[in-house]
DNA sequence: AAATTTGACAACCGCGCGCCT
DNA sequence: AAGGCGCGCGGTTGTCAAATT
């Protein structure tokens, strides 16, 4: 199934496109309408192949084109229809008139993506990075320098540092409460299984939503978290093996599941059961490492500048 | 001030799809 | 059914200006 290439005949210019091109097509195009591609550039007067027309037209000269930077309701659209529909650019540009697709494509590639990929969030599924626990050291050590930045309040240099270590750390925590939201909705498979949209957890929405996340409550005492309930990355679980006997109540709050047609919401971990920063054992935030692991016998460092706690939490009530 | 790097955006390229003959 | 054709899509590259060294 073959088929001709429009664009490889000779003497056709290629390039940036000049204001008398311009003038050319938008004046052919005004009176006629571009009817066929191939034959406009002809009819119009212009060296060019028809499909260069048709990009220029479509993506720059034609009337309705929005120009000038993105709303952040639109950039919001982008990302939830991007969450749903990926690389589709077309369709999610029928979705903000006066958008090109390619003018979507350029603002996702040079803008959203790294913004999604600084929060930690694959840009591609919109889940967290599955890497992101063997990039905490790093986390850390940023979080760490809070201490230096106390030190030498005057540093300019160190003030720049203290400000990439909260951005850092916050990350990090969005990273921690989607990742285990996320599990808590994957164990959950049987009924949200699929790619339909409400089974999706998009990021940005994901923190305004009214989720799972609840205060524990002193009616309701928090039942004994197992770890083997827990959902732990693969990659975790080749790095360090997990205790089956880990057994520990926690009174700051409850990560629940999504309670299925009424049935009782199902605690899926609590704080204290997060693995500590460069060992897997459980205890309490600020408990010194118990297990022989530790490998130098000191303290292990727990996961306390991580762990999602009331303030943290109460930061997207 | 010049050179280099970075970022944003325009344009190109190749491919697949659907329509037509 | 097979092939030609036009069109649109998505990925990639090119260009230019701004920022940085």
């Amino acid at each position: 199934m073959g088929r001709s290439p429009c664009c490889d005949e000779n003497g056709l210019k290629k390039g940036p496109w000049t204001p008398e091109e311009d003038q050319k097509l938008v004046d052919y195009i005004q009176k006629h309408g571009h009817g066929s591609w191939r034959a406009l550039p002809k009819l119009a007067g212009l060296n060019r192949c028809g499909k260069s027309c048709r990009l220029r037209w479509t993506n720059y000269l034609r009337p309705d084109i929005k120009r000038g930077k993105f709303s952040p309701e639109e950039e919001q659209i982008i990302l939830n229809l991007h969450s749903v529909l990926g690389n589709k650019w077309s369709a999610i540009a029928t979705n903000l008139p006066g958008r090109t697709d390619n003018e979507i494509k350029n603002f996702w590639n040079t803008h959203l993506k790294k913004k999604l990929i600084q929060m930690g969030f694959d840009p591609m599924t919109h889940r967290p990075r599955t890497d992101f626990l063997a990039t905490l050291p790093h986390l850390i050590a940023l979080a760490n320098l809070k201490e230096l930045v106390d030190n030498n309040p005057w540093d300019d240099h160190s003030m720049r540092l203290q400000a990439e270590a909260v951005q850092a750390v916050h990350a990090a925590k969005l990273q921690c409460l989607q990742y285990f939201i996320q599990s808590a909705m994957g164990s959950n498979s049987s009924t949200n299984s699929g790619s339909s949209m409400t089974a999706e957890l998009e990021p940005m929405s994901l923190l305004n939503s009214q989720m799972m996340v609840m205060p524990s409550m002193p009616s309701a005492p928090a039942p004994a978290v197992h770890l083997q309930d827990l959902q732990i990355p693969s990659s975790f679980e080749q790095q360090q093996p997990l205790s089956n006997e880990t057994n520990h109540q926690d009174s700051s709050f409850i990560v629940f599941s999504q309670g299925e047609n009424s049935t009782p919401r199902t605690p899926l971990i609590s704080p204290s059961s997060l693995p500590p920063l460069t060992d897997i054992s459980v205890g309490n935030p600020g408990d010194a490492c118990s297990t022989s692991s530790c490998g130098d016998g000191g303290a292990a460092p727990f996961w306390p500048e991580l762990l999602l706690d009331d303030t943290f939490l109460s930061e997207f009530a």
